[in-house]
DNA sequence: ATACGATGCATCC
DNA sequence: TGGATGCCCTCGTA
């Protein structure tokens, strides 16, 4: 059951990345030896060591004054620790990482990320699923309701790995988040940070547009709703919940939690996490302040008070309802916890399971067809999965290492579940550290089989050099659509796409457009107008082209 | 080519 | 509890 995956040989690449990188690590190590060996002394003493040995003249020069000379050092120092003797950064397309710091993508001492054993294969940072048998009465309802409807046959993984097309510039700031369109299969809405809302016509590539006025800054989460598909929820750093008719653009505001205005950021008040649960009726928002508030879908009106679900005065970073069970909830925050509450005994620290991590929890998902699973993304660089709600729940199922830090000018990673994957295993989610792919360093997006922890595909395309934090797979389309600092792509399977269009064919893909130099190199803000046309539309044969001049190419 | 800056979280007290 | 401080693979612009 091989699964489609990689265009390219990545192994050979691997095995060439390892020598190059042990021959570097190798050398580091030398370096270090040496610092070691003078890291006794004074560093400025280490300066003077270096120029008595270095300069003849400088040296002679500062026996005559009798005065150390300023000098700057010529020996290599990382920009990392600051000391001298090694160099941490971009070697080509290889990142070295500084020895001194515990390994970036682990988090453990001893070895760096090029020699980190995670780094090939990520079923290293798997635990094994622990099989204890509660026989509590849920699990019970587990197995008799819900059992039946996981499949036990894996499918065969099909892998969007192919850009069919992207937009850049569509948004005039990095992606804060995807939603597909519940019912119309070409339709993509996007969120930015400074709280635009787009919605574009995949199948059309050019048709889009931009509402610039529905919110004020970062859009955190948009849902579509679930009685009117044209309508749909945000929540914003603005501290607003909207709703907004994605036809006509005209929004309005269901909570505002700062109906007084800016009075400082210490009382301002932001909102994160968002889901709808059809079954109540209800909207579920939360903010950084550890509350949750629910709002009424048909009056739009809030109800009851809001309920502290997580540390007070922290964020609470995400909301999932249960596909299955409309009393249950999922929410996850910066009190390093993911937490599950029953809807119906929303109390203060009350909830069901608190499922703790190391680091923030950037998002927490129960699984799409039976919710059984949940799958967590913290800032730990660690996927976690509780293979059942219904079972143990005291640790996870698994822990599955993979680099997708935190960094306060990224979108924070989240790992979403495939929705059509009937066995629930299949996950999708960006990676932060590169990968030195035939001189290019490149930031993959991993699809990942949480089942055993292999990294299934990790899809690339040259011409793409940014991270991409924001991926969501199609509900019924084997589409992916990533979200990047300012761009969005959507991939198809590169066997599908090939068989739509034909070698020679046009294939639509619309890559950075010249209509930044159009702008006389400035970006307006106001950016609802239609700027693409064919001029930037690539052919096969100039994309071909472009992808055969290699890193040249920008992007 | 290189420098700059936006701005979230951990850690410290 | 809150302010000050410091940051490791960013990325677009000047």
């Amino acid at each position: 059951m091989a699964p489609q995956t990689r265009n390219m040989p990545f192994p050979k690449i691997v095995i060439q990345r390892d020598s190059d990188t042990e021959e570097s690590s190798s050398e580091d190590e030398d370096d270090e030896l040496q610092n070691d060996a003078v890291e006794e002394s004074d560093e400025e003493q280490l300066v003077e060591d270096d120029d008595d040995d270095d300069d003849k003249d400088e040296a002679s020069t500062s026996t005559k004054t009798k005065r150390k000379p300023i000098t700057i050092s010529l020996k290599k120092v990382c920009k990392v620790c600051k000391k001298s003797g090694h160099e941490a950064g971009f070697k080509g397309a290889t990142y070295i990482d500084c020895p001194m710091k515990p390994c970036f993508l682990c988090k453990m001492p001893g070895h760096t990320t090029v020699t980190c054993p995670h780094r090939v294969a990520t079923e290293y940072g798997v635990a094994p699923a622990s099989h204890k048998r509660t026989h509590s009465s849920v699990e019970y309802v587990f197995e008799r309701q819900l059992k039946s409807r996981v499949s036990t046959m894996k499918p065969k993984f099909v892998i969007p790995n192919k850009v069919h097309c992207a937009v850049i510039r569509y948004h005039s700031r990095r992606i804060t988040c995807l939603e597909f369109h519940p019912t119309r299969n070409n339709i993509l809405i996007s969120g930015d940070k400074k709280g635009q809302v787009g919605v574009w016509d995949y199948g059309k590539v050019h048709e889009r547009t931009i509402y610039g006025n529905i919110h004020g800054c970062i859009v955190n989460n948009m849902k579509f709703s679930p009685a009117n598909d044209g309508v749909v929820y945000g929540a914003s750093s603005d501290g607003t919940l909207s709703s907004t008719d994605l036809e006509t653009g005209i929004s309005s505001s269901l909570l505002n939690l700062n109906p007084n205005g800016w009075n400082g950021s210490s009382t301002w008040r932001m909102l994160y996490g968002l889901d709808l649960n059809s079954d109540k009726g209800v909207l579920v928002a939360a903010d950084n302040y550890g509350l949750l508030y629910t709002v009424d879908m048909r009056s739009n009106n809030v109800t009851g008070s809001p309920t502290l679900i997580h540390k007070k005065r922290s964020k609470v970073t995400g909301l999932h309802c249960h596909p299955l069970q409309p009393d249950l909830l999922l929410s996850c925050g910066n009190d390093h916890f993911a937490r599950i509450w029953d809807m119906r005994r929303l109390e203060a620290g009350s909830s069901i399971y608190a499922l703790p991590h190391t680091r923030v929890v950037n998002s927490a998902y129960f699984s799409p067809q039976t919710g059984s699973k949940i799958l967590t993304t913290s800032q730990d660089n660690r996927l976690r999965v509780w293979d059942s709600i219904f079972g143990n729940m005291d640790s996870p199922s698994r822990e599955i290492v993979h680099s997708h830090d935190f960094n306060r000018h990224l979108t924070a990673f989240r790992a979403e579940w495939d929705p059509k994957d009937v066995s629930e295993s299949l996950v999708v989610v960006g990676r932060y550290i590169s990968e030195n792919y035939n001189g290019v360093a490149l930031h993959p997006i991993d699809f990942i089989d949480v089942s055993t922890g292999q990294l299934v595909a990790e899809v690339i395309d040259p011409n793409i050099r940014t991270i991409t934090p924001v991926n969501k797979l199609h509900p019924r389309d084997d589409v992916l659509a990533s979200g990047s600092s300012r761009s969005i792509f959507m991939w198809r399977p590169r066997e599908k796409i090939e068989l739509e269009r034909g070698k020679d064919d046009e294939p639509g893909i619309v890559l950075c457009g010249n209509d930044e130099k159009k702008r006389n190199g400035k970006f307006e803000d106001d950016d609802s107008g239609d700027d693409f046309d064919k001029k930037n539309i690539m052919t096969k044969k100039s994309y071909l082209k472009s992808k055969g001049r290699g890193s040249k190419r920008k992007c």
